[in-house]
RNA sequence: GGCCCGUUCGUCUAUCGGUUAGGACGCCAGGUUUUCAUCCUGGUAAGAGGGGUUCGACUCCCCUACGGGCUACCA
């Protein structure tokens, strides 16, 4: 069942996509999936000079990484193609044209030079230059000049803009679903340029065109296009379309400091920006991504999804499943969030004890081949069931587990200090025999054999159990000491200690 | 400078006129684990300021301050 919800996600192509563009496009593959309607990729290409060939299959990727794929765009269900708006550029032509029939646009035949100029002047005098009813008569603009030198200008080729002809003295009222009404004073707006002298539509002209012919019917985007909304709502009213309705996203906030989040935040904190890794080919520089820092992508986008939007209830861990059936544009909030790191390492952990043991442990697997290290799935399965509750990333796994399959190679110096007294040794000769004489060797059997000894010989606990867990592990650290112990098997236990006797012994006397 | 948006614990947030202002991250303490981590329990900590409206304001209105965005033939 398919409603008539429609909306898009319209990134530039200008290099690769940043939270705050992932955090757009899942707000609207959100909304659109909880109302079955449709989730639309459109490429926004119409500034030649900043645009970045790879960039566009890195949306794509990014979007496929993150679990949020598009239903229609580029190479994809393209009922309303084409979804690159370079490929439409005589498409916008037909729509400015009749922008200047119906008087609602003219030309503009000001040099860049000109402008600049006019601006400085302006600004010498402490007055703000606005390009709009107060000089376009004055300018060199179609509205001035006779209809025979227009013609004769066009005619010649003079490079020429078409801007958009402001109404006067107007309060507009406009309703967007995040703030609720806006009212804009016309006489404040300039006359955009719809029209570029290269023949492309400025992102105004394109993204309203475009957005009514692709029969977009919400318009969910980023707080940096409030200040447009105006001119925007005047574009549809000049085509005679009803316009889609608008909710402006508040935005990212750097972790600390002012100001959006930047590319530069990550490579300062040390924290992605970016999804997925992106490889700048002009000048070979690598931005990591999530993805390659070990973030899982669910966790990835719970975390962005709760960056400014909240269900209302208590509950942080939500699938996409339930995203979708919680979101609500009405409970998006209207100010800005610092994005956190370290809540979103939270997510991640969160995400990765949920994961099966089964599933980490072919993570695992080939981390440690690399390492030379050949174990069966089931056990690395074990160790891992051991293991993960205390790791963040998958990348921690053989810190947190290396005495598993290798014996300690240093004893921390310290403890290995403090450890070895008077007695150390015998307890763990002992201890030896203990291990030798266990029938059944599971962790259960062998702590309770090792106990009961304990208990008989009226020893500490500390005394066996401390110097043991440095023999074993190195350190005194790690999981449970028996399932250790059950792991490496009776032979490995032994050695260990009868290494840790002789190393200590050398060492301390 | 001009225009617009915003402002609850350090951070993400709940509250849509009446609450001891709730939760989460972080931090701190205690407990469990005779290790470490996890985990459990508890603690720390907030309505920017000033005026209104109202019996009553975090909640509505105004002003100020602060923060943010936009102000390109960039999106």
């Amino acid at each position: 069942m398919e409603s008539n919800v429609r909306v898009r996600f319209a990134p530039s192509p200008t290099g690769p996509l940043h939270i705050g563009g992932v955090r757009t496009a899942l707000f609207n593959y959100l909304f659109a999936k909880k109302h079955q309607g449709t989730f639309i990729l459109r490429i926004e290409d119409t500034d030649r000079t900043r645009f970045v060939p790879t960039a566009e299959q890195y949306i794509v990727d990014s979007l496929n990484w993150c679990g949020i794929p598009f239903d229609e765009g580029v190479g994809k269900n393209e009922k309303f193609g084409p979804y690159r708006q370079s490929e439409r550029a005589s498409i916008y032509k037909k729509y400015a044209n009749e922008l200047i029939e119906n008087g609602w646009g003219y030309y503009a035949f000001d040099t860049n030079e000109e402008l600049n100029q006019l601006r400085e002047s302006y600004e010498k005098e402490g007055k703000t230059f606005i390009y709009n009813q107060h000089n376009r008569k004055e300018l060199n603009t179609s509205l001035r000049l006779s209809a025979n030198e227009v013609t004769e200008k066009l005619k010649t080729g003079a490079p020429f803009v078409i801007r958009f002809k402001t109404p006067e003295n107007e309060i507009l009222i406009l309703n967007d679903i995040i703030r609720g009404e806006i009212k804009i004073d016309t006489n404040t707006l300039d006359d955009k340029v719809l029209f570029k002298s290269d023949g492309m539509p400025t992102y105004h002209l394109a993204n309203i065109v475009d957005d009514h012919l692709m029969e977009i019917s919400h318009v969910i985007r980023g707080e940096e296009w409030l200040p447009s909304m105006a001119l925007h709502i005047l574009l549809y009213r000049a085509f005679d379309w009803t316009p889609p309705l608008f909710a402006h996203l508040p935005l990212i906030l750097k972790p600390i400091g002012k100001g959006k989040l930047s590319k530069r935040d990550g490579e300062q904190l040390g924290i992605p920006v970016f999804p997925l890794a992106f490889v700048n080919e002009s000048t070979g520089e690598t931005v990591k991504g999530y993805k390659e820092e070990g973030y899982l992508p669910e966790g990835f986008i719970n975390m962005l999804a709760l960056l400014g939007w909240n269900p209302g209830t208590e509950q942080e861990i939500l699938s996409l499943d339930e995203l979708i059936n919680l979101f609500d544009l009405e409970k998006v909030g209207k100010s800005g969030s610092k994005f956190d790191p370290e809540k979103t390492k939270w997510f991640q952990h969160q995400y990765l004890i949920r994961q099966s043991n089964e599933s980490l442990a072919e993570l695992f697997q080939p981390i440690l081949v690399e390492k030379n290290i050949n174990e069966p799935l089931e056990r690395i399965t074990k160790v891992i069931s051991f293991i993960k509750e205390r790791a963040t990333f998958a990348a921690d796994f053989w810190e947190l587990s290396d005495f598993f399959f290798v014996s300690p190679t240093v004893y921390d110096e310290k403890t290995s200090q403090k450890q070895w007294k008077e007695g150390t040794e015998s307890i763990l000769n002992s201890a030896i025999e203990i291990v030798k004489s266990v029938t059944n060797f599971t962790s259960i059997e062998i702590e309770t054999n090792i106990k009961d000894w304990i208990t008989s010989e009226e020893i500490s606990f500390g005394k066996v159990m401390q110097p043991l867990r440095l023999s074993l592990v190195g350190s005194l650290k790690g999981p449970h000491l028996f399932d250790i112990i059950e792991f490496i098997g009776r032979e490995e236990t032994i050695k260990r200690i009868l290494k840790f006797i002789e190393v200590a012994k050398t060492k301390n006397n």
